[in-house]
DNA sequence: TGAATTTGCATGTATATACAACTATATTGA
DNA sequence: TCAATATAGTTGTATATACATGCAAATTCA
């Protein structure tokens, strides 16, 4: 019998070598794949609240409060307060936010065909399904 | 065209909320799945240097270096002095942290079984199948 | 053998993450 | 209307993680 495979940890292993996949490509231009994700977002949503990007990156909101810390201090994600609620923070990219996204882009672009290519479409496609149902675990 | 799925972000949010399962089986004995997997570590590996449980869990130097502080601190774990390398600390399971580890296994049973159950026998091999064929692109 | 290099580990600094407790504003309901 | 509750966000505290740098012991090699 040999020791069983503890799926966190393989999962956790794999996500430590991706995130260092993705931050080699970023490293360039200063950027983080954890960040990258939050301005891909915002370019997406446009002008949210945090409690809308909490729900699409799947975040704690003390987490996110903290994420957007640095990109507020670098400029590139600013807040205003919202005329409808005074609870809420409504969040976008600055110009500059968008220009270091487009640079960004790019490099994500170029770690997405490198994972592609290593992993072949169908490992990739079972990844994402896998990594779908274990998130559907949170309803 | 729909927007491209970010493999990063994916396995990153499957990450979280897998390890948010895990964290819930074990969370009334205090531990964290991060930390049982360093004592489910040792429990195999016996006495051995932090190199050796680097390899083992594919974590930065560093990064153990701060892991094991909270576990050292608890007790769960003890280090000694080398006899045949002064730069080397062995690292051991301590009595309690044994006996931590064997309540913890059955937690950490219970959390497998659960992921199996959800996602069945074939989702768990290719996510695992995946997971190896990331964590190679190290080499 | 002694200087240069390598190796094992710690520390400084920073981001990512979670849970609990807190503040302020908004909503609900008696 | 006003008290109770719910919601949006922040802060305290702690762990997890990485990269760069520093330090001490070991190894190599001229």
């Amino acid at each position: 019998m040999s020791i069983q495979p503890c799926y966190n940890l393989a999962m956790r292993q794999a996500d430590r070598v991706l995130t260092g996949v993705y931050n080699a490509y970023l490293s360039d231009i200063g950027l983080k794949i954890t960040q990258f994700s939050v301005l891909r977002s915002l370019r997406y949503l446009k002008a949210c609240s945090q409690k809308e990007l909490e729900k699409v990156l799947l975040l704690e909101q003390a987490t996110l409060t903290r994420n957007l810390q640095p990109l507020l201090r670098e400029g590139w994600v600013k807040r205003e307060p919202s005329a409808q609620d005074g609870r809420v923070w409504l969040i976008s990219l600055t110009d500059e936010g968008f220009t270091l996204f487009k640079q960004g882009e790019k490099r994500w672009q170029a770690a997405q065909k490198k994972i592609e290519s290593i992993l072949g479409n169908d490992t990739l496609a079972q990844l994402m399904d896998a990594s779908e149902k274990i998130v559907k675990m949170r309803d």
